[in-house]
DNA sequence: TCAAAAGTGTTGTGAATACACCCATGG
DNA sequence: CCATGGGTGTATTCACAACACTTTTGA
């Protein structure tokens, strides 16, 4: 890399932006700021910031976080999805962006930014159905980033992040259902999720819904990975949620 | 993203680093340049090089990659792995890089890089067993470009990337079998191949071995995913190659 | 006739679907 | 007793691994 014919290296302005989904009321959510200032004022757009000398980019993607959401990153799935490097995606100057997926349960506080930016979750239906105007490139990095989490879903344990501890198993296939959009046979579910090793961990007590028959409750195990995966490939289209 | 409390906004410069694999003799190749400069003057390194004013980093991939190799990168397999920010990985200063891999048959002319430096293909497991050191983080994003090819091999068609057309399906599988690094049943793997939609398209013509029937010729179709696809899990793992 | 690689056919095993059915609870 | 979701059992279908077997060439 270094060592170039350095013809012309340009330096420029890194940010980091979030894409934080939440599954909330039975839908998937995603949280975006109005922004106060030009361009795009007035428009919605994903959280992010400036990456600061001596952070990782990791480090940037947490701080943010913290920043918008008040939010231990800890308690959250986070992971690099891509960079963004359109020279005209930005019209104030050049800025490369690298997008981060975010994942995690319906927060209780509703997301106070330390800043005084608005940050309010949002469908994602709404989002990419076209009414809503996102700023700069941030629709095409919420159609890349909802993408990466779906796959994700198939193959990883990752699921589970949206769910607060404990959890049944039911909710854990809605959080499936609202992601990949259709639905899923309860009972094939429950067997392969059961199967996974290191998955599910019975904490041995159960919940009582308002109707229904008590459910066991579960935390999430030490499995990363899930195998075999789960995938969304041709049947189990039954229905759109 | 923008219009952030912006403290501390840092500009630092930005590369590309070029994973570039080629199946030779056999042997998943990569291609490694000679550090002609301090640090890590001698070492081996990926090419890459600096992002220039008003170049995507596509585009900054597709440059490195014609000046590194001489090749034209429409003939490539090319895509954006993810990015590396530690502050200290380059001892100069602050360089965020972004890795992309790329996939290629081998190529007649043996690389010789419009500038001065070295170029010089070497076996994967050369470098990876750990006689041969890399510069900066260069181990790091090989090995991410190499578990991420060797996923690519199950869920799209890039593997007929590292053929020449036309070629066979032994051909193919030989790819397979090399970067996965274990052998596969000949049969069940042409009936995969030959079953999945516009992977693979007969040019009606044979190629005479020197030893063996003759096979069948086939170009890459126009799918760019294999459904089903072809997952490298639990058997198969006959041999290691 | 033999070696070697291409290519076809078949069979057994296991996974996924689809669905019937039972369980446990609140009302 | 009913509605509702949790949970189990099972038959059918389907994909895949394994491997026997045939084909086509050069030597």
């Amino acid at each position: 890399m270094i060592g170039t014919t350095g013809r012309d290296p340009e330096v420029c302005s890194v940010t980091v932006d979030l894409v934080i989904f939440t599954v909330r009321d039975g839908e998937l959510n995603i949280l975006l700021i109005e922004r106060g200032n030009e361009p795009f004022r007035g428009a919605s757009a994903l959280p992010g910031g400036y990456v600061r000398p001596g952070e990782t980019l990791d480090q940037t993607a947490l701080r943010e976080l913290r920043e918008e959401t008040s939010l231990d990153g800890r308690e959250l799935h986070l992971e690099q999805v891509r960079a963004y490097s359109d020279p005209d995606r930005d019209p104030r100057g050049r800025v490369i962006t690298v997008a981060y997926l975010a994942l995690g349960p319906d927060l209780p506080r509703p997301v106070a930014g330390t800043d005084a930016r608005q940050a309010a979750w949002t469908p994602v239906a709404e989002v990419l159905e076209g009414r809503m105007i996102l700023a700069f490139d941030h629709r095409t990095i919420l159609r890349d980033a909802l993408e990466r989490a779906r796959t994700q879903l198939e193959h990883t344990t990752v699921a589970a992040r949206f769910c607060p501890e404990p959890f049944t198993v039911g909710e854990l296939r809605r959080i499936y259902e609202v992601v990949w959009g259709f639905k899923l046979d309860p009972s094939n579910f429950r067997r392969k999720m059961t199967r996974a090793e290191a998955f599910l961990e019975p904490t041995g007590e159960q919940r009582f819904p308002e109707v229904g028959r008590p459910a066991a409750l579960y935390r999430r195990g030490s499995a990363r990975f899930l195998i075999p995966p789960l995938l969304r490939t041709g049947a189990s289209r039954d229905e759109v949620v």
